[in-house]
DNA sequence: TATTCTACATACCAACCAGTCTGTGCGCAA
DNA sequence: TTGCGCACAGACTGGTTGGTATGTAGAATA
């Protein structure tokens, strides 16, 4: 009613607070992984509560599911899809995509904390068949869009006719993702950029 | 005094009774990652106590500290740098060794569970510098181990002159953590074959 | 306006779990 | 033989944590 009561009060806004409380949950997983987020700080980064939470998600690993679904799974594909989609040049594109990976603004702790899929990934896929689906699904999507770009520059010549785009894909997302883990090891942006000139050589040595 | 008795307690044997410790914490860490395993599970694997463990580590985290020191580290030496060390053929022992690794027999269940080293160092080297400085130096042995490898074969002429076998060492041992982590998340033998054969196709890239 | 439902807040609980404390049998030294 | 310390056993605890039960202000509905 009288303005004041509005500036200091949250309107009620279900969408938004659902929204915050996985924004604040992808941080803690991502920062200490599933087994290691604590609800209390995740509500704590919310300024809510337990009511809020349980309102919204029937438990922990429904949260858990929620944030792959519904923050990682669209991260990978504005990240790593939208900027292939359509490119001119695919290969040189994709090269690019990698060399800018750790200065993305979206992690700029990528060093410190390693990439958000892969760390799910590495930690929940044998002991959740539900994270392990999910996740297969992230990777899924991120082969399918890599491969579509290679099939895309072997069109155009840029690579040679025999390569097998399949195989290619699904290297590159594992070397890359190789070398993020040794660079969060390490805790060295050069040792990234060392790793990742192995990969690039890799997908040069695919050119004609 | 009585032989009965003497059959069925165990003689106090405490170097044994450290290591069957941290035999079971090790699998336990492999495969719920530190911050999952429980001492009360390794306890009941091993039929010791708190007594027992409490006597032989001073915490939980010195109990991980140890499994990375006399575990691990010694499982790479064995398993990576043992073959490479003294072989006729670098590069085609390297090879080996890599397409052997998913039927090595320690880790029957590397496809399911992934690299021991590296759930580790994903897990912990973000959250404790201990466990960093630990998994730094084992990925360092492994490296060193690789380079050293890698320049036998240049001397030997098995590859090019021009390759920097310090960074083609790192991103082996990044690439093949990727492939690793890849299929362990597809549970997939397959996908590892074909995650590996990508690694062993940029090896190939090193010969004259 | 009365009622119902949504979207939370808050107090509470039971289970879990790392770590402690005390006890004890055995080997060994004197 | 006695004393002492090592190598454990086993009971206990205090803090943490996921989850629940109850309450309630405001919006929607009738």
């Amino acid at each position: 009613m009288d303005s004041a009561k509005n500036v200091t009060r949250l309107e009620r806004n279900p969408d938004q607070t659902r929204t915050r409380i996985l924004e604040a949950a992808f941080m803690e997983i991502y920062r200490n992984g599933f087994q290691g987020m604590r609800l209390d700080v995740v509500l704590a980064a919310t300024d809510l509560t337990k009511g809020a939470l349980y309102h919204h998600f029937h438990n922990k690993r429904a949260l858990g599911y929620a944030v792959v679904d519904e923050v990682i799974i669209p991260t990978v594909k504005s990240l790593w899809l939208q900027p292939l989609k359509n490119a001119a040049d695919p290969l040189a594109t994709l090269i690019t995509v990698i060399e800018q990976m750790p200065d993305n603004k979206p992690f700029p702790e990528m060093i410190q904390y390693g990439c958000p899929l892969n760390n799910l990934a590495q930690e929940m896929s044998p002991l959740d068949e539900g994270f392990r689906q999910r996740l297969d699904y992230a990777f899924c999507v991120w082969h399918d869009g890599t491969q579509d770009a290679l099939e895309r520059a072997k069109l155009k010549g840029s690579i040679r006719a025999e390569v097998n785009c399949d195989e290619a894909a699904t290297f590159i997302m594992a070397a890359l993702e190789g070398c993020i883990g040794l660079a969060k090891n390490a805790q060295s942006v050069e040792r990234l950029h060392v790793c990742n000139r192995g990969l690039i050589q890799f997908i040069n040595s695919l050119k004609p």
